[in-house]
DNA sequence: AATGAATGAGAGTTCATTCAT
DNA sequence: GATGAATGAACTCTCATTCAT
């Protein structure tokens, strides 16, 4: 492992004091993430987070009190990062299950692009549970909205609001297993998702939810 | 903590050489199952779980080659009583959805009568991924047989081998994800599954599976 | 903890260079003695000291070589106004026991006024060794004068110079200790000496100094 | 410095589990009053004492749950050997002021045996409170027993109970900074006490406490 | 003169594992 | 086979001090 070329900014003229720590901070969170997304939490020890980031141990402690604080910033940081991604890639006119799909694929693109967000993501469940409600609980808003349109469009019919909550678990947990079985081979790699899988996605949930 | 009474076995005459050794060995598995359970694994310490076990710590070595080791064989162990419950409580003749909706509320109904369960499956994903993988080895392959069955009945159309995969982990995933939301509390406590959630999976699946 | 706002003079016109720096200096130090009376010299941080002060950490090491530094003026600073207070409390005519009384009691009077100062003092033996001989020597000469004056006045009979430096010690110790057991309540807070205590004092100089 | 060899008992035959324990436990005690009567509480790391003990750093906390915990021991340990030490050199006949002249001997004279009880005493103060006033409570109670029989026995008039409490901390007090300041020269060594000090000492109780 | 980010040595503590008994 | 004392590597975190701005 070396230092982190990333984000390190091309030198311009000069860098203000507010501005290096900005950069000193990022340099630290991207680091992490890194060594998180390779390693997992249980193994994302500061030291090996400073030495990737470049910076003594000892900055670590000024920019984040400890090594759980750093932890529930980055799934916020990085989750954040993917709903952009997923907003941009979705086109603005699709609904129903053309939707969802889009928004599978997003996911997944995402997810291949970043290969280091996967363990970020499900290992918070454990390692960082506060960040993983909170994400989860975005995700799911965000969701409850689409569906009450799709009712409101008569796309959706038959399912009570408690009911399609119950729906959004499950339609954010097949996301979930899916990719961790299809999108991430053996050990460490990454590939695109097998055009079959997204069939089979898509036709559960139309039958299932915009159905016949 | 104190120390498991559970599984000590009645002091009948005498136990023999394998047998002790058998009941030690079950003695420190159950231990361990019972810590990781309320502890997590990164918590559950050699030192809590042979204390638990009433043994020596040396003694774990006679038995384990490594904490890693041990916890490759909980899952193994746990998700076996945990497949043995749910065929029980299925009943023979039932097919197509209802057998769905009696195999969810079985895997529910097990995971309030064992809460340490939850921990350990989950969790195996990231500390025991050899036996977390195994594990749903043999889940797939059991669902795939009885999907295989429904597909040769006429009760599913339209999903090919490949797809019929793709479902089932999102079916497994949608387990997975409604019992971290519906059945587990805040904190460490359980409670039976609310019938909403119960409908939601069964009008999912009914529509998007076995679907007219 | 906040800032400091003792000290802060006045903002009269405009201070010198040299009156700016001589209050941060003073800022500093009152800060100092503030945090060592609060948490003891061991757990007295430059960080502690610089935030109540309200100046950059580095500020600190223009006015001070090092921490050790200014734990080595804090006796100085505080001890000198010990002293003054004693010396304005104590009536000019007093001799003897009388004189002895008068001086306990405004001893323990300054302890309950600035009730940082016991602990600056006490821990300063171990913290700060250099000015707590030094603080004592002060103390002990003043007495040798005060003492030797009594015996030449005829008031203290049958001890030699070298006799009276040891009694010198002990009546310091004496305070000291009583201090500790009769000023001090458990955690923080202080109260007026007990009556009793002053009686015992007086009686056992009386009899024991200035005796029959 | 080096492995201690104090307390490494001579080999004989063999020692038990127990006995080896027991051993170790002594050793890192031993350890570290010989730590801490150099350096002090403050710089009694760990790893000092256990380098001077001769065992693992890990070692260290088989016995003893943590630094702070071993420092509560420190003093109890050492202080029941000065008591004993006083007793043993008391003759059993004395009263009065021979009494107290022959404790104060007693005590300078375990001093100067002990060269690192001094600081392991006074340092307790700030760094073992507890133990502190736990050994304080312990010395005042055998006083009181002693002062009350002089009262019995007529040696001692015109003072009430508290009065003779509060003459108990002057002449506690007076010993600590006697030997503060009589018996430990600079820096680490000692000397005996001069003669002139017990002089004064008895001189001020004789008269004070026990005086015609 | 004032700042505050960066440093790095060193602290206390934990714990999986070993091995002589 | 059972024991539990001993180990030592690795961890997180603190903080006095420096120095470029």
């Amino acid at each position: 492992m070396t230092e982190l070329s990333v984000l390190r900014p091309a030198k311009q003229r000069r860098m203000t004091r507010e501005e290096k720590a900005r950069d000193t901070y990022m340099r630290i969170l991207e680091a992490a993430a890194q060594v998180v997304g390779e390693d997992g939490y249980a193994d994302a020890s500061v030291s090996k987070i400073t030495r990737l980031a470049g910076v003594a141990q000892g900055t670590f402690y000024n920019y984040f009190e400890s090594r759980q604080h750093i932890f529930d910033k980055l799934l916020p940081h990085m989750g954040q990062q993917m709903l952009d991604h997923i907003r941009t890639a979705v086109p603005a006119g699709l609904t129903g299950a053309d939707r969802e799909e889009a928004r599978l694929r997003a996911f997944f693109d995402y997810l291949n692009r970043h290969p280091a967000f996967y363990r970020i993501l499900y290992e918070a469940e454990i390692f960082a549970p506060k960040a993983h409600d909170e994400h989860f609980r975005v995700l799911v808003e965000g969701y409850r909205g689409a569906l009450n349109r799709a009712v409101e469009r008569g796309e959706i019919r038959g399912y009570d609001e408690q009911e399609l909550e119950a729906v959004i678990y499950m339609l954010l947990s097949a996301r979930a297993y899916l990719a961790m079985r299809y999108v991430h081979d053996g050990r460490g790699g990454t590939g695109p998702i097998p055009e079959h899988v997204v069939d089979a996605y898509v036709k559960l949930v139309t039958r299932g939810l915009f159905g016949s």
